[in-house]
DNA sequence: CTGTGTTTTCTGTTTATACTGAAACTACAG
DNA sequence: CTGTAGTTTCAGTATAAACAGAAAACACAG
């Protein structure tokens, strides 16, 4: 597979990004390459044009999908397995939020659930004790208002995003 | 300056928290501690206390304050600087998800722009031109919407949050 | 100008993670 | 069964980032 230079740099960019974030190199340049491949391609087709171990991109393919960001697929007559991305990319953009407010915000939510708990009994002064209330609260309060929006269907996502900042039109007071 | 257990555990976990997210463990530790701590702190008391190298606090306080998470405050008597965070929850939200954005996300949409350009006149097939395009729109359209919404007062958006799912009443349609 | 307390800079070391390549495994065709 | 194409696992290696400690720079009192 050959990359053109706007793809080229797309796919660099992405690996970048990924890797401010938490998300391994590896793992994003290939999913920022079978986004933009129009058709499901094979493994090997990834470590050629990527230039990267055949193994790791075995292993990268693999924790893709298990973010559901990518699925196999076969193609007749050929008994590798192909791979194909989401091209929805509120769906992306949700999928990967999601994923994300599992596997690190819930569980920090409950952390400090028990900390707080724990405060209670362990001679942390008052005012350190509402200072970890706060936090609490806090992230149940972002929680809470995610689980419901992120629930809205995309179409009526789009409609509030383009509203912008009119939204506070129907805030009262 | 002693923790307790609780106090221990948030730290620790919001140092994790933070390398998850691409925010180095010492920086994200020592915000953690500076956040609930009511009182400001010396660069000392934090090396004592978290058991990392001075040299260390020094630049990790110095990232801190270049966020603008962290202030630099003096106190009678002492030659010595203190720090403290701020503690508006909200506020640190906004500051942190404002600098992401203008240091990564503002970037990766020109990028994603000057891909665009670029793809016009280097070969690049149709259809990944219309997916390059696609996700140019995207990114604008979130960030459009972000810079809107995050310059609404904090009371807005309180009152916005706590309607969770309620907002979709006012969209058309 | 000197001495002391404080902060910053810099270089080498450590540590964590990504990555490779070979070997093991699997599924299937013939 | 056997051979082959394909995939995964695993142990070792490389790389990048975090970190420590020493040295330098700075600020100011006396």
């Amino acid at each position: 597979m050959e990359l053109t230079r706007a793809m080229e740099s797309t796919v660099l960019h992405w690996g970048e990004m990924g890797s401010r974030w938490g998300v391994n190199r590896s793992i994003a340049q290939i999913h920022a390459l079978l986004y933009l491949s129009t058709k499901p391609i094979t493994a090997d087709e990834i470590t050629e044009t990527l230039g990267i171990a055949r193994s790791n991109v075995s292993t990268s393919l693999r924790e893709l999908q298990s973010w559901n960001l990518v699925t196999l697929t076969h193609v007749m007559g050929d008994r590798r397995d192909h791979f194909e991305a989401k091209t929805d990319l509120w769906e992306v953009l949700l999928i990967i939020v999601d994923q994300r407010k599992k596997r690190e915000i819930d569980p920090t939510v409950s952390t400090l659930r028990k900390c707080v708990l724990d405060a209670g009994g362990d001679g942390t002064p008052e005012d350190v004790k509402s200072r970890l209330n706060d936090m609490l609260q806090f992230g149940e309060t972002l929680t809470t208002w995610y689980e419901q929006v992120s629930r809205l269907p995309t179409t009526t996502l789009v409609k509030l995003m383009h509203m912008g900042a009119k939204i506070s039109r129907f805030v009262k007071g």
